[in-house]
DNA sequence: CCTCCATCGTTTGTATACAAATGATTTCTC
DNA sequence: GAGAAATCATTTGTATACAAACGATGGAGG
């Protein structure tokens, strides 16, 4: 059974089917996370990355601004743009690093940490929402793989 | 035990771990995926949504722009663009649509195929690679539950 | 047959993404 | 300690992504 659906696969082309591929999937499920954090993230002019800019930096305090990129997983010229904008809106300062004058250091200002005091409470809900259709145990199950995958 | 770390989380802040969530993960995931692409396709100018669309129009033979792009997860600005650069590339014919004047009927050129016919193949080595370190149980595992977030 | 509404493709504007190159600095190495 | 290599932030250029508004066309209902 097996057997014959990969011969007749073989015989009438690849077997590629867009939709079962893994980047497709993986696109799709990023697509309609987005669209769920935009629903509920309760500020819309703010975005996934800048959202999670802002968090990262509420843990790490004060971090130069590759430093953060790292750590949300940006590229630096990419990186370059959301501080930008957060700066643009009052939620981020910066001032140069007294160590290596290389560096800029960024910092929440208070209204930084007001937003995200009031948007973090609402990240649960989002991933919840994500993973609706998903039971405890297999959504365990797919953050465990996921994360292997990242 | 957990009891006592959720109390601890919430008492420090809200437990909200960046790195753990699923949106950042999938966003991660895509990342490693869309690289492993462009190493691995055979044509450096090709993108994944272009690969997408043309993969989709081979399987399809003749649709309409924005059919395409629902086939293959698009909105009608963003297959504009594509759609144009792989016009520009000659891989991919339009005409109008007798029955609906307006529509725009999208085909492969002979240049098209070759193409996929080329690349295609490459797909399940991408596949592959963006899903190593799982073994096969998981692969299934993971793809069944992926594509029931998707 | 005519108006309301939906769909088609397009354009504009904003926000990622990332390669590649740049100038300023720092670190590494001999 | 000087030259080489690496790092930092920035800029440019290309390619998604998607909301919103557009004019043109199509279909549905009265």
């Amino acid at each position: 059974m097996k057997r014959r659906a990969i011969a007749r696969e073989s015989a009438a082309g690849p077997g590629y089917v867009l939709e079962d591929q893994v980047g497709h999937l993986l696109r799709r499920a990023h697509q309609r996370h987005a669209a769920i954090f935009q629903d509920m993230i309760g500020d819309p002019q703010l975005t996934l990355l800048q959202f999670a800019a802002l968090v990262k930096l509420h843990d790490l305090g004060e971090v130069s601004q590759n430093e953060l990129g790292r750590r949300t997983a940006m590229d630096a010229a990419t990186m370059q743009g959301v501080i930008k904008r957060l700066r643009a809106r009052g939620l981020i300062d910066r001032k140069p690093d007294a160590q290596d004058r290389r560096r800029v250091v960024l910092s929440l200002t208070g209204d930084g940490r007001s937003l995200v005091a009031a948007v973090r409470p609402n990240g649960h809900a989002i991933t919840d929402e994500t993973l609706a259709g998903l039971d405890r145990a297999e959504r365990r199950s797919f953050l465990a793989l996921l994360k292997r995958l990242a």
